[in-house]
DNA sequence: AGCATAAGCGGACTTTACCCCGCTTATATT
DNA sequence: AATATAAGCGGGGTAAAGTCCGCTTATGCT
């Protein structure tokens, strides 16, 4: 592996982190994705990744804290797109766009992202954190941020946004977060989700209806 | 050979329960109660449980097949009540109100489900198992024939109702589901859902937007 | 370069869910 | 009442997550 910086400030990494550690982390991370191509999310034990590393349990854990973590860094890596485009990208999913037309098109994009990703997603759940501010974060932090612009143009006047943009958001990840086991495919075993579009109008319609100016 | 089918014996248990196999069912649901109480939902262990029930582990997991299967017994023994109101019961949580209503306040009485047995309902969910067919199986249907009864009657034209149905449901039970890990108590360490009514009235709010009449 | 030290590392150890399979027992039939 | 048999039972066995702690090493300082 070649050095990737060739100047020498360190400001990439919180300042604690040794060279080692952080290229142990990259190749934990390689081999993660090469386990997961090979044989599935599930296969991927801490021993076997650990091992197959040519490095030690241990090693692993403090990386990651626990399997869920590994597959959070993966999720994490792969939405950083999703995310610069939400942020400064082209409208309607960046800035500048309609608020409801911004949040139609999020929705859209993050169902892609989750259907793409649904099984390394759900290995990341982590039994004891909260989804709304792990996994789910991004939606529910740029939900509730157009969520406040609409109310704030006088567009519509919501009973309480903090629920709202947790009820919102939940209507979005839920349907891949709760509905299937991380093993199996989704789109094969629910007709639900074998259309396509289906999810995303619908999220079109919800978002319509729940933003529509009041009568 | 007379095999002895299992499928539809609508009351009771699966037909060729032994009275044994039923007693202690219903003691280790009871020592489960009592250990819950006690040390919480977490410190209940298969091994445990089966000591202290004077059972061996095999029996315990030929009972319920997994530890989620427990909880899910607990919950479903809980569920009856509610589930009765809402098939039998006075409007508006049973049949014979206006379907919109209807939805406004099964919502609100599952929300106060969810909210009083939200440590068993989250030991209850089995990764590999679809979460809408299990313990959000009762919203689901219900929340589905509603809409199914709304756009019957002309009164809103939904883009896709299976999709919507699980959306909705998402909404309702997500912020249960999904906010906290099964240790904490949600209330306390989440200021969004300190408000009692706040979450049940932001129900009322998305309902009422998603099937007011087309304009 | 040499040193001090905090960060990193490894792998044995513990805990717990879940499997397996030979033995026991309730129950229906005669 | 005796019997056949399917259901139930028990507990030892396995796998995998997560913890611990003594050893190793990168790094910043002098």
């Amino acid at each position: 592996m070649r050095r990737v910086e060739p100047s020498v400030l360190p400001f990439g990494r919180p300042r604690g982190e040794r060279a080692d550690a952080a290229r142990n982390r990259e190749h934990l991370l390689l081999v993660a994705r090469e386990m997961i191509a090979e044989d599935g999310v599930e296969k991927v034990t801490m021993d076997g990744l650990a091992e197959r590393a040519g490095l030690g349990k241990g090693t692993v854990f403090r990386r990651f804290g626990t399997r869920a973590g590994i597959f959070a860094a993966l999720v994490d890596d792969a939405e950083r797109a999703l995310q610069e485009s939400v942020m400064g990208g082209p409208p309607p999913l960046g800035p500048g766009a309609d608020p409801v037309r911004r949040m139609i098109a999020y929705g859209r994009a993050r169902i892609a992202f989750l259907r793409d990703h649904h099984a390394v997603v759900r290995a990341s759940l982590d039994r004891n954190r909260p989804v709304f501010a792990g996994v789910a974060g991004m939606s529910t932090l740029h939900i509730g941020m157009l969520l406040e612009q609409i109310r704030r143009e006088g567009r519509a006047d919501f009973t309480d946004i903090a629920a709202l943009t947790i009820q919102l958001t939940a209507a979005l990840e839920g349907p891949f977060l709760l509905y299937l086991g991380a093993t199996a495919s989704m789109p094969e075993h629910s007709p639900d989700f074998e259309s396509g579009p289906s999810l995303g109008d619908s999220w079109q319609d919800l978002v319509e209806r729940v933003c529509a100016p009041t009568a």
